[in-house]
Order: C-alpha cells, then sequence, then structure tokens
DNA sequence: GTGAAGATCCAGTTTTTCTTAATCTGATAA
DNA sequence: TTATCAGATTAAGAAAAACTGGATCTTCAC
C-alpha cells in the first residue's frame, strides 16, 4: 500500500472524477484507474461502484478513505516534526547574477533575523547550471527566471512579475512606443539570459526594425546610457529605483505590456519547503507592488 | 512511501540488524538497505548512524520509526474491519472431487449455521486447476492434497492428516503386510492424483513387486471391491467409514506408517483469511482425531 | 438513438524494485 | 597489530510494477 495510491483515492473523491483526479496527481486517467484497481485488488475489496457515473465510493471505499485521511495526516505530522528540524541547518541557495546583487542579500539579511540558527551559502551562476544543481541536490533552491522545460522533479515558484518598460532619454516627446522605436536608436540588451530573448521576441513579434546603436550586457549600463542620452531601450521595471530615473521618459513595452517573472527553483520533494516557502514570501514582499504570493 | 518500507523499518528495530530483518521480511539484505535508503532519500534525513554495527537508529528515525508503527495500526485496524464485513460476503470454494463428495459440504452446513448471511460458492475441479484460480483470485480457497511447489503467493494449510492401511477382505489371515501385497492379488488405485502416486512410491521404495488384478479410480470403489474378496488394496482412513468396513483386515501401510495429508490452498493476502482460518478448523474438527489445528 | 465525457483495457515503454556477486567496514579475537 | 567474520553497501542486470497513449467500452444527458 502506497500513499500515491492514496492521494489519488482521496483527490477522487475531493474532485469527484477520475479524470479530475488524474489531473491534481499529475498522471494520466488510466494509471488512476489502474492504482485504484491495484488497491482494491490488494484489499480484496471494491472500493468503488461502478454502475454509476462518476463511480460511487461504496461503504467499504469509504472506510478506507478515512484510514487514508488518518495515514496521510499521520506523514504530513512527522514529515512537518522533521521540517523543523531542519529550520535551523543551512541552506544551500543559488542566484542568477541579476538578483544576487540586490534582492536576495536583502532577503537573506531578513531570514537571518528571523532564525538566528539558520546558516545559508549563496552562490551565483548561470540558471541552467543552478537548475542542474538544485536537481541534483547540491542547491536546496535558487533563483532564476521563467524558463523552457524545468525538469519535472523540480518546482519554480514566481516571487516577481513585473512589467518592462521602453524608457528614452529625459526630454523626449511622448509618442506611440513602436513609433519610437523605430526611428530612435536602440541599445541592445545583448545576454544569453531569457530577459534578452523576451525583449528580442516580442520586438520581432511585433514587426519592428530598430536602429540598433549599441549592445550591452548588463541592464544597469544601459539604464546609465539611456539617461545620458545614446538612444532607448527595454528594461524590467526593477531597474529603475534610481531617483534620476524619474526623468526618463518610460512607456509601456509589448501588446499587451510585456511581463517577466522570476523565481525560486527547487525540488518538489524536500523536506526544506517549509524554509523556503518562507524565503519566497520574503522575496515577495521586498517586490512590492510586483511581488507574487506563492501558488499552493 | 509504501508500508512496505515501513514494515522493514520495523523489523529492523525488531531484530536488530538489517540482515536479521530482511530474512523476516523475505528480501535479500541488499533490497533491504536500498529500502531504507529510498526512504532516507524521500524524507531527506538519515534514520540510521551507519558509523555503528549494526547501524543505529538517530532520533528523526526514531520519530519516523514512531509514524510507522502508527500508520501500520492504522492501516490493520482497517483491514480488520474490511474483514468483518466480509464474513456477510460470498466465500469462493474449491474443492478436488474425493473431499467435494463428504468432507466439505458438511464443513459448509456448519459455517452457514454459524454465519447466516454466509454465502459461499463451491467448484470441483483437478488440484491443479483449482491451485490456479486461487492463485489468480477467482477462488478465496480450495482444499487439495499435499502439492508439490506451491507458488509462492499462496499458502497451504493442512487440516487432515490420516494413515493409510493396507487392506485385505473379511477373513484374512493376518500376515507382516509386505508379505501380503507380494502374494495376494492387488488392486491399484490408478488415477492422477497425489495419493496414487504417493502410494506407488512408498511400493517402490520398499521393493514390492505386486500382482494385479485390477486398476481402479475411485477409492469407495476399491474398498467396495475388497469387501467383496477381489484383492487388496491400499486407502487412507476416511475412506473405511461404514460399519460393514470393520471387518476387513486392516494393516499399515509402508515403513513407518504413510500418511497423507489434505488442507486448504489460499492466497497469503487476502482480507477473507479469518473466515478461512474458521473454515479450516471446522473442517479440522470433522477429521476427528486425525483432525490437524491451523499453524500461525 | 446519438454524442460526449469519462472509465477501462491493451500493449508497449519507463521506472522501480529486487537479486546476485563483489566490495567495503566495524567489531572482535588472537 | 593483523586476520577474520558478519553484516552493510555498491554495481549491474533481471524482474516486476507503474505509467503512457490509444482504442474501446459504458454511462448519462439530450
Amino acid at each position: 500500500m502506497d500513499t500515491r495510491q492514496l492521494k489519488t483515492l482521496i483527490a477522487i473523491d475531493t474532485h469527484g472524477t477520475f479524470a479530475h483526479a488524474a489531473d491534481v496527481v499529475r498522471l494520466t486517467p488510466s494509471a488512476v484507474s489502474q492504482q485504484i484497481q491495484a488497491l482494491e485488488q490488494e484489499l480484496g475489496i471494491q472500493l468503488f461502484d461502478r454502475s454509476a457515473r462518476p463511480p460511487k465510493l461504496t461503504p467499504q471505499g469509504l472506510q478506507v478513505l478515512e484510514m487514508a485521511k488518518d495515514i496521510l495526516r499521520r506523514e504530513e505530522d512527522t514529515k512537518a516534526a522533521l521540517r523543523g528540524d531542519q529550520i535551523s541547518g543551512t541552506l544551500m541557495l543559488g542566484s542568477v547574477r541579476s538578483s544576487a546583487l540586490n534582492l536576495l542579500p536583502q532577503a537573506i539579511v531578513q531570514m537571518r533575523q528571523q532564525y538566528p540558527a539558520l546558516k545559508t551559502s549563496l552562490r551565483v551562476s548561470l540558471s541552467a547550471t543552478l537548475i542542474a544543481d538544485v536537481a541534483a541536490g547540491r542547491l536546496d533552491a535558487a533563483v532564476v527566471a521563467e524558463h523552457v522545460g524545468f525538469p519535472q522533479a523540480l518546482r519554480w515558484s514566481p516571487f516577481l512579475r513585473e512589467p518592462l518598460w521602453l524608457i528614452a532619454p529625459p526630454g523626449t516627446r511622448a509618442r506611440e512606443p513602436m513609433a519610437l522605436m523605430r526611428t530612435l536608436p536602440y541599445v541592445r540588451f545583448r545576454s544569453a539570459v531569457p530577459l534578452a530573448n523576451l525583449i528580442d521576441t516580442e520586438i520581432s513579434r511585433l514587426g519592428v526594425v530598430t536602429q540598433d546603436i549599441a549592445e550591452i550586457d548588463t541592464i544597469g549600463a544601459i539604464v546609465t546610457c539611456v539617461r545620458q542620452g545614446l538612444g532607448i531601450s527595454v528594461v524590467p521595471h526593477k531597474a529603475l529605483q534610481e531617483p534620476e530615473d524619474l526623468n526618463l521618459l518610460r512607456l509601456p513595452f509589448g501588446r499587451p505590456q510585456i511581463k517577466r517573472q522570476i523565481g525560486l527553483v527547487e525540488r518538489t520533494v524536500s523536506p526544506r519547503e517549509e524554509i523556503i516557502a518562507r524565503l519566497h514570501a520574503v522575496l515577495a514582499e521586498l517586490c512590492g507592488e510586483h511581488g507574487l504570493p506563492r501558488r499552493p
């Protein structure tokens, strides 16, 4: 008897049909059907009366359902207790460079204040490397942007969802954003990171041919160049935090306005889930209006 | 998390070493080691301190051990409750022909009196077919003789252990049994059943060459022929129940006297175990002095 | 009667569990 | 200190279990 089978049984009861339950436990309906059949065979009873649609729990099935809830509750209580044991351990974290320079240090300071016994270790690397390290257990979690194709054993939870702005030098007259991009000199963000891809993809999608004047690989430098009148560019909201940035012309980039996400990637099965969830909350709070709460 | 893993963990604690636990749960030590490692990985903790010999449960391991006991207790309580539900269900039984004609009907009548809600279904077939049907779940249990090579998932529990007798017509002068067999006409029990094999094997072992006069495939008919003076033969104790059978010469067959066993075969994992145990007790009682209690 | 949604069956693929044999390791005796 | 033993672990392959994807069946609503 496996707890996965019991979770499936509870999901069927909660969601009403085998098919819905399959979505919840992330299996195919066929696998759900087979799991329930295996459980029925092991117990030698019918859990469901299948002459109805959807199948109806038998009285015996209800007994097993109650048992399932008790067992899973007991399991979760024990895991929570074990997690409590882990709060005081060393949290192995990773981050891409952009977040490592401001957001994450602030979050770590706050976490340390809340949990004096918590130790942290932070490593800065490329997102692909970070993802592999989390999957392999070398890191507990890492800050990376939205990514295509996270391994199945990992879960990525965004804590920041911020809009992208087209920025122009102080005094530039406001016009339709795409017209500006076609006519004014464009400072391109050139880097092998998801944000650069996101910007370039939307520019292509809108059919805009920019007048490139430069390619720069850090967002902070781009903002500085735009401030000094070199040209226009596209940057995320968070990059515009200096008082002098208020003087820049700022227009929504993309139709609809494009937003980029940054989040925490962690293993789906991890006893550190609780401390990571708290880190996620701290990070979301630090992001202010663009912070995202963790999904259940 | 699987209950089998939890059973293994408890067995290690109970028996002190991984190797002993392996015997108990019927796995190799390697599988035990791997099960514990899988559980440790899922929970993200060390269950054992392996710097000692034998490995010592960690404080966290003790927490998980307590959880394991609770979960398995909850599981067993539910199974017991489900078994209670089964007393009133339909018990699917099978039997070889010889037992179907007298023993089993009596037992079924008694069971029905004790459990008015119990329904039974009885099928008569060859023992190999019956064994396969029990293994496949088509039957809950079947009455078959001692057999070579029961599948591992099945358990056979004898309820009858009766001696074999060499019988001769009334008035035959008592002599050493083997001498009788060598000289008097022998009625051979010819049938593809274990009893026939048992008899022939012992005759060969004793190096006796019989004077066959007939081959008959039912024990009842053999007894009748011997009664009427056709010759001598070998039959089990139970076959000699008629008052006129008291007139037959009866000598122990085999050195030492050969006994044959008949029992119930059932699946080792079955919620019907309780009702089957009661059937077994009734059958054993019906066998009187040759009845065998069920082993734990 | 028809069509749709969902459950089950079937066969192949993937993953997990187990076995076997070799190797490692702690404990103990000489 | 060294040798030996019992037991735990590792590595690789076999076997079993779990899963997927597609076809088929079944219930239910219209």
